[in-house]
DNA sequence: TTGATATCTGAACATATGTTCAGATATACT
DNA sequence: AGTATATCTGAACATATGTTCAGATATCAA
């Protein structure tokens, strides 16, 4: 993690491995996925990445729901709930409306969705 | 995670909370992500949450390389790029050729190219 | 065969992650 | 006011994750 500044050059010169048998990494390179851009992303999928949230945002799909009906239907605890949903809403994925001492979770993203049915659809397929 | 069995049903009747304020749960309930299905699409969302695994694929989708290459032109340790590469290969999201001493990995799922892009689309809006 | 190169492997380590728990806050009801 | 309900919060804990390190394996070259 020490000289990325530059890895493109840099690894160019440093390695020429396998120059001989293929095209220099040069052409690589030039599309590697910055390192920052490559670090959003990851958050972003590894939002993504667990069980309980995607059981959440599948319930969000169809309605808002609050808090503790969200804990009931999916046999969480409204603490892990809580916890979740602060997650997904710091990244807009969900969004909230208060109506008394209720608190309404919606899904605020539908984007998601289709990210969501690409990967269910490709498990099928396998 | 005891009584996972039938959650719709259980959480309806332990948890009538909102039933007065909302639909009842159980429209919602029946629409619910499966635990095990949410459990296998959480793994492979969680593949592409690493910005390391992130960029090793941006470098595949362009030509096939070689883990030292690899190596270099992102900045990592081979060690660590193989270790990855496994992870890859274990879903087959990448395949591998052997040539020589060398190890040629190359994108084997160009599907998760539309999720990656996407992501790196959607990301680039907001 | 010997030595150098390329990759892989597993244990050790540090960090990240998700849940639980106890308690805080906020709203509703009486 | 006091009590109950609904949600949130942060610390503690256990587990998961990614990297490093040392060494194993395999191929090539001399």
């Amino acid at each position: 993690m020490s000289d990325i500044s530059t890895p493109e050059i840099g690894a160019v010169e440093v390695a020429p491995v396998c120059d001989d048998l293929h095209d220099p990494e040069a052409i690589v390179a030039a599309d590697v996925l910055a390192a920052d851009k490559a670090q959003q992303m990851a958050e972003f999928f590894s939002l993504l990445g667990d069980a309980n949230r995607l059981r959440i945002l599948s319930v969000l799909a169809v309605q808002e729901v609050c808090v503790g009906d969200l804990a009931a239907i999916l046999g969480m605890s409204e603490s892990a709930v809580s916890h979740q949903l602060r997650s997904l809403k710091a990244v807009r994925l969900v969004g909230y409306r208060k109506q008394g001492r209720h608190v309404y979770y919606y899904l605020d993203d539908h984007h998601v969705l289709e990210l969501y049915q690409a990967v269910a659809d490709h498990l099928d397929e396998a």
